[in-house]
DNA sequence: AGCACGCCGACT
DNA sequence: GTCGGCGTGCTC
C-alpha cells in the first residue's frame, strides 16, 4: 500500500482520483486532507483509498498533510462518492461541504514584474494597464487582477508571462480557520526557593503581589487577564525571570454560550402525535421492518416539533446522534430554542449566521462526539457525526434545501435519504404542505405517512394544548375590484378588515399583517419562457386591462405597501419585514419583539412572513398579491404558491382570537389559490398531480438542467444550439426514446451578472442515460 | 485552474 | 512567415 488515491481540488465533472506515492515520513489514511503536486502547482486533495498499484507508472509523492486526523470517515467518503456521481461534480467538490469550515482553501496565483524592460508599444491596451497595475502594487494576486480588469485579464497576464514580462508563482494557503488558544501561565515547579528568596528582599511590591497571587490561586491564570489585573510590564518582568511556565489552552467558541434555556418537560402527546411517535420508536427498535423514512403531514400548530423531539429523544437514548435540518435559521430560531431547552448542552448548531470560528469549533466538537444533536440549515446534513441514528427534515418542502449556486448542487432531503441508507438511520420529513414528490413517495409506500390534523392554540408559553380552529380564508378577485373602480392596492374587503381589526386591537396584543410576495419580479412573457410551453399547464387567460394592472402591482415592494398603510392608518404602528431587515436571527427576533410588544399593530413583509412568523396573536393576514409566484416559468409555480399561501393562512388565529385571512388575486379560479383558501392539501395534491402526469413532469419523470452562460449573446446561443444538436444526435444514434431534450432556450433570467444564459432540459424516467452519452463541454453546469 | 498544443485570422 | 486568440485535452 505505497500509493494513495487522492481526489484533487481541480474542476472536473468526473468522480476520479489521482494516484500519489506515500512518502515514508507520512502516515496517510483515507479521509485525510492533504496537499499534492498537480502540474506546476500544489493543490488540496482528499485521500479516498490506499492501494498497491497506481493508475499510472509515474507518480509524484504527497507533499504533506493539512490535518493529521482524517476529516471524513468511511460513511462520509461513501456519501461523497455518491454525491459526485449523482450530482456530477468532482470528488473533491462533493467532499468539500464535509470539511471543517475554512478547511478548503483555493490555490492562488501571484504575479510580479520581471526586471526586464519592454517596449510598451508592443502591448495591447489591457496588457499595458495590467503592467502598470502590477508595477504600482508589486506582488499581485491574479484574483485581484481579475477583479480589477475582468475575466480576460487572466489570459492577458498569461501572455505577459510567456513574454517574460511578468513572473508567475503559486501558493496554497493554510486553512483560514484554526483552533483558538489562550495562554495560561503558572509558576514553574522548581522555582519555589528562588521565589521565596526574592520575595523576602524585593521592594517591587506590585511584582510581589502578582507572584503571591499566582501562588495562592494555585491554578493557571489566563495571561490576558493577568496583564489586565497586574499590568503588562509586571507580567513580563516575572516572565523574563524564567519563573513562569506557559501552556496553550484551546478555547471553545460556542454559539449558544451564555444563553440559558430553561429545561422544558416533554408535553403529553396527543393521540395523533403518539401514533407517529410509536411508529418511529418501533423503527428504531426494528430497523427496515416497514421502512425507515417517515413523512409527517401536519398543519401549522399541529405539533410536528413535539414528534421530532420525541424521536430525537429516542435516538439519543440509544446512544446515537441526530441531525435536525431547518430551512432557514433566522426564521426558525424558536425551533432551535425548543431543542436546546429540551436537551440542555446536547445541541450543536451549524448555520451561516455563526462566525467561522464558532462553526469550526462546533464542527470539531461534533466530530469528537460532544453533542448528540446537530441542528442547522442545508449544509448541516454534512456534519461529522460519528454514529448517526436519525435525520429530521423540518418543512421538507422548502426549496432552500436545494443548493443552486455552487457545486455540488445537491438537495439536502435527497442527501438525507442516501445518508440514512449508508448509516441505517431513520429519516423524519415534516411539513404542513409536503413536496408533492415526497407525498407521492408516501402514497407509493416508500415513505410512511402520518397525519396531524388537530391544530392547537399557541398560548405563547410553549404549552400548546387547547384545540384551535382553522382561520377563515377568503379570496378577493382584484379584477372585480377594478371593475368597481377600486384601483388601490387594497381591496375594499381588506381595507374594511384592517380597520375593523385595528379598532378591536386597541387594548389587546392583537395585530394585523399585510403579507405580500413582491420579491419576485414577473418575467416578460417572451422567449424566456418558451421552453415552458410544454411545462406550463395552460397560459393564464388574462384581459389586457388586467395585465396592465398586474404589471403595475408587480412593482410594489414592501416599502410602498408600508407607506400606504401608514398613510391610511396614521395611528397604527407599522413595521416592515423583508430580507434586508431580517438577515440575522437577532434582527429578526428584535423585530418580532417590537411587534409583540404592541409598538406596532401592522407588520408588512414579503413571503418571509409566511415562513417565519411564529406569533400567536395575529388576527388578520392579508396577501396583497398572491399572483406573483404563479407566473414564473417553472413547473413548480403552482406548488410554491400553494405552499406559501397555505403557510401564510396558518399564521392567523393561533392565539386566543380567531384568525382571518384575505388573499388578493387576479386569478381567483387558479387551483393553487383555491386549494390554499380551502386549506386542503389533499385537494391541491390531486389537482397538481393530475397536471404533473399530464405534462410528464416530476414526480412522473426526472429533470436534468444544462445551463450555459457566456458574456457574448451569440456565442452563448450557438454553444447551446451545438450541445442540443449533439444530444439529439446521440439520442437518435442510441435510440433513446424515453428522454426528451427540451430547448435550447434562454434561461430565466436570460441575463445575470453580465452573462447571457441558455439552457437545455432533459426530461424522462432516467434522463441520465442520454446525458451520459455525451461529454459535458467546458462552461456548462448540470443541475440534477 | 493552468499548461501545452493545434488551428486560424490578422499583420509584417 | 509569425504572433496571438481561442478551443481542447491533460494534470497522478
Amino acid at each position: 500500500m505505497r500509493f494513495a488515491e487522492v481526489a484533487v481540488d481541480v474542476p472536473m465533472a468526473s468522480s476520479r482520483t489521482f494516484s500519489y506515492e506515500i512518502p515514508d515520513e507520512l502516515t496517510v489514511r483515507p479521509g485525510q486532507l492533504v496537499r499534492v503536486p498537480f502540474g506546476a502547482r500544489t493543490l488540496q486533495g482528499i485521500v479516498f483509498s490506499l492501494s498497491a498499484h497506481p493508475q499510472v507508472p509515474e507518480t509524484k509523492p504527497i507533499a504533506d498533510l493539512v490535518f493529521e486526523e482524517p476529516l471524513l470517515d468511511d460513511v462520509h467518503l461513501k456519501l461523497a462518492a455518491w454525491i459526485s456521481e449523482y450530482y456530477i461534480c468532482s470528488l473533491f467538490e462533493a467532499s468539500a461541504p464535509m470539511l471543517p469550515p475554512g478547511g478548503r482553501v483555493r490555490a492562488r496565483t501571484h504575479l510580479t514584474l520581471a526586471d526586464q524592460h519592454t517596449d510598451s508599444e508592443t502591448l495591447t491596451p489591457l496588457q499595458q494597464r495590467i503592467v502598470e497595475y502590477i508595477a504600482k502594487r508589486g506582488l499581485t494576486t491574479q484574483d485581484s487582477l481579475i477583479k480589477a480588469f475582468g475575466e480576460s485579464a487572466a489570459s492577458s497576464a498569461a501572455s505577459l508571462v510567456r513574454r517574460n514580462i511578468l513572473i508567475r508563482d503559486y501558493s496554497l494557503p493554510d486553512p483560514t480557520v484554526k483552533h483558538r488558544y489562550r495562554t495560561h501561565i503558572s509558576l514553574s515547579p522548581d522555582t519555589a526557593s528562588d521565589i521565596n528568596e526574592w520575595l523576602a528582599k524585593t521592594k517591587a511590591r506590585k511584582q510581589a503581589a502578582f507572584v503571591e497571587h499566582l501562588r495562592e490561586v494555585g491554578e493557571p491564570l489566563d495571561i490576558t487577564e493577568a496583564r489586565r489585573e497586574f499590568g503588562g510590564s509586571i507580567v513580563k518582568t516575572i516572565m523574563d525571570k524564567g519563573w513562569l511556565s506557559t501552556k496553550a489552552v484551546a478555547i471553545d467558541r460556542d454559539p449558544l454560550d451564555g444563553r440559558t434555556f430553561p429545561y422544558s418537560e416533554p408535553l403529553r402527546l396527543t393521540v395523533e402525535q403518539s401514533e407517529a411517535a410509536t411508529a418511529i420508536h418501533g423503527a428504531f427498535e426494528e430497523p427496515s421492518a416497514l421502512g425507515n423514512t417517515f413523512l409527517i403531514e401536519g398543519v401549522t400548530g399541529s405539533g410536528k416539533t413535539e414528534v421530532y423531539l420525541d424521536a430525537v429523544d429516542c435516538c439519543t437514548q440509544m446512544g446515537k446522534q441526530a441531525i435536525v435540518l431547518v430551512p432557514e435559521i433566522a426564521l426558525t430560531y424558536q425551533t432551535i430554542e425548543r431543542f436546546a431547552s429540551r436537551f440542555p448542552d446536547k445541541v450543536a448548531v451549524l448555520h451561516s449566521g455563526l462566525s467561522d470560528g464558532e462553526r469550526f469549533d462546533q464542527w470539531w466538537k461534533i466530530k469528537r462526539g460532544h453533542y448528540s444533536i446537530v441542528i442547522g440549515s442545508r449544509s448541516a446534513i454534512f456534519a461529522p457525526v460519528p454514529d448517526l441514528g436519525l435525520i429530521v427534515v423540518d418543512e421538507e418542502h422548502e426549496w432552500t434545501y436545494k443548493q443552486h449556486d455552487t457545486s455540488p448542487r445537491y438537495h439536502a432531503r435527497q442527501v438525507s435519504l442516501r445518508l440514512s441508507e449508508l448509516t441505517q438511520s431513520l429519516v423524519v420529513l415534516g411539513s404542513a404542505s409536503p413536496d408533492v414528490g415526497s407525498f407521492y413517495a408516501a402514497m407509493r409506500g416508500s415513505h410512511r405517512l402520518h397525519r396531524l390534523t388537530e391544530r392547537f392554540a399557541d398560548t405563547g408559553d410553549g404549552q400548546a394544548n387547547r384545540p384551535s380552529a382553522l382561520p377563515s380564508v377568503s379570496v378577493v378577485d382584484m379584477r372585480e375590484e377594478l371593475l368597481q373602480g377600486n384601483t388601490d392596492m387594497f381591496s375594499r374587503s381588506l381595507s374594511e378588515s384592517l380597520s375593523e381589526c385595528l379598532e378591536l386591537a386597541v387594548d389587546t396584543a392583537c395585530a394585523a399583517v399585510a403579507a405580500m410576495s413582491a420579491s419576485h419580479i414577473t418575467p416578460p412573457r417572451s422567449a424566456s419562457s418558451a421552453i415552458t410551453a410544454a411545462q406550463r399547464r395552460k397560459p393564464p387567460t388574462m384581459c389586457p386591462q388586467c395585465l396592465r394592472h398586474r404589471l403595475r402591482y408587480y412593482g410594489i415592494g414592501t416599502e410602498l405597501v408600508a407607506d400606504e398603510v401608514a398613510r391610511r392608518y396614521p395611528d397604527a404602528g407599522v413595521l416592515r419585514w423583508d430580507r434586508d431587515i431580517a438577515t440575522s436571527p437577532k434582527a429578526h427576533e428584535e423585530l418580532l419583539m417590537r411587534f409583540r410588544s404592541g409598538e406596532a399593530q401592522i407588520l408588512v413583509g414579503t413571503q418571509m412572513i409566511a415562513k417565519g412568523l411564529h406569533f400567536p396573536s395575529v388576527s388578520l393576514v392579508g396577501v396583497v398579491s398572491a399572483d406573483v409566484g404563479l407566473t414564473v416559468p417553472d413547473y413548480r409555480a403552482g406548488e410554491r404558491s400553494f405552499q406559501l399561501l397555505h403557510q401564510v393562512a396558518g399564521r392567523a388565529g393561533r392565539g386566543s382570537t380567531d384568525g382571518k385571512v384575505i388573499i388578493q388575486t387576479f386569478q381567483p379560479e387558479n387551483y393553487a389559490i383555491q386549494s390554499a383558501a380551502e386549506q386542503d392539501y389533499q385537494a391541491f395534491y390531486l389537482r397538481e398531480m393530475a397536471y404533473r402526469r399530464q405534462q410528464g413532469n416530476p414526480p412522473y419523470s426526472s429533470l436534468i438542467r444544462l445551463l450555459y452562460t457566456h458574456a457574448n449573446q451569440a456565442k452563448c446561443e450557438s454553444e447551446a444550439v451545438r450541445l442540443a444538436g449533439l444530444l439529439r444526435e446521440q439520442q437518435a444514434e442510441w435510440g433513446i426514446t424515453d428522454v426528451e431534450a427540451l430547448g435550447p432556450v434562454p434561461a430565466f433570467p436570460s441575463r445575470l451578472r453580465g452573462r447571457y444564459r441558455w439552457h437545455i432540459i432533459l426530461r424522462g424516467p432516467t434522463p441520465r442515460t442520454l446525458l451520459d452519452k455525451v461529454d459535458i463541454p467546458r462552461g456548462w453546469t448540470v443541475d440534477i
